[in-house]
DNA sequence: TGACAAAATTAGGTTTATCTAATAAATTTA
DNA sequence: TAAATTTATTAGATAAACCTAATTTTGTCA
């Protein structure tokens, strides 16, 4: 029971990684379509469907989404809240990468879909921040920016 | 087999974050004590000595380690090469994350050490660039610089 | 409405990584 | 050097996630 928190529950939602994900896809998905459907968050995880089933079940027992047998998925109030908060990391990490770090958007999503899982809010809305500065300053036309962009993009070493 | 590989193997040493763990655990000790010992990597990792046994024989099978039970703990060179693609990972990290975004050291660290193993080289990289020319920018007192960290300064969101 | 297809669940396994308790080896010390 | 202490290993369990195969439920459509 410890062995686990120690190494799993990074983040402030109390959740593991896995289930952060399970509450953040489902979130997505439910933006997207009106029914959220087991078979939607397995193709989206890349998982199957029974792994889905399982974390169901979890999910359901901690109270974060409402959920009877072969019936719909939707989050409660809490698991809504939750899934705001990995969203809201995945969200200024994926910006940061692709705006700052100027990173192809499908790897900047990438990224963050994995950091955000173990970055703590506080670096996630500091890169947040960053990267508003950076857009105000390069909307400006301040000088730093383009060099900052030039001195990025030099051969990366081949390690 | 795969189940696995699309979950833990994210990283270019084709390790899961366990394993790199360690064998950046065994690195950095070896560059601070003369001898490594299980106890040590135990410690460090926070985990129990009987944990560690059983990674040491993983990395062993694996070839990353020369090691006899009751005996010396080495990196091979192949080891070695891993452990330092690891850490390298985790200065850039660190690094930023102290330097620029202005996180205590010791978070810089903790963070560091989850984002490692997640964080492509690539992203590393470009954020150990972004460091470089912060430095700079910072030595020759650019008006930015003290722009930006008034701006990360402010009233983080109690979210 | 009855048969077929699609979707979901259950049952039973695997892997990774951890733990505790018990044992064995190595080292220190009296 | 023998006893005591420290260090390390083995044995046996547990938990989280995942899988495949088989079964059950739901939904569609002729």
């Amino acid at each position: 029971m410890d062995q686990n928190s120690r190494r799993e529950l990074i983040s402030d939602t109390g959740l593991t990684s896995n289930m952060e994900d399970y509450i953040e896809t489902i979130w997505v998905l439910s933006m997207q379509k009106k029914v959220v459907r087991v078979k939607d968050i397995a193709a989206d995880l890349d998982i199957k469907m029974p792994s889905v089933s399982a974390a169901l079940n979890k999910l359901k027992e901690m109270g974060l989404i409402d959920y009877e047998k072969y019936g719909f998925i939707e989050l409660t109030e809490k698991g809504k809240s939750l899934a705001q908060k990995v969203y809201g990391r995945h969200s200024c990490l994926k910006n940061f990468f692709s705006e700052v770090l100027g990173l192809d958007i499908n790897m900047a999503n990438d990224e963050a879909c994995r950091a955000e899982h173990v970055l703590s809010p506080e670096v996630c809305v500091k890169m947040g921040r960053l990267l508003d500065f950076y857009s105000v300053e390069r909307s400006r036309g301040s000088e730093w920016v383009a060099k900052l962009q030039s001195h990025l993009k030099k051969t990366k070493n081949p390690d």
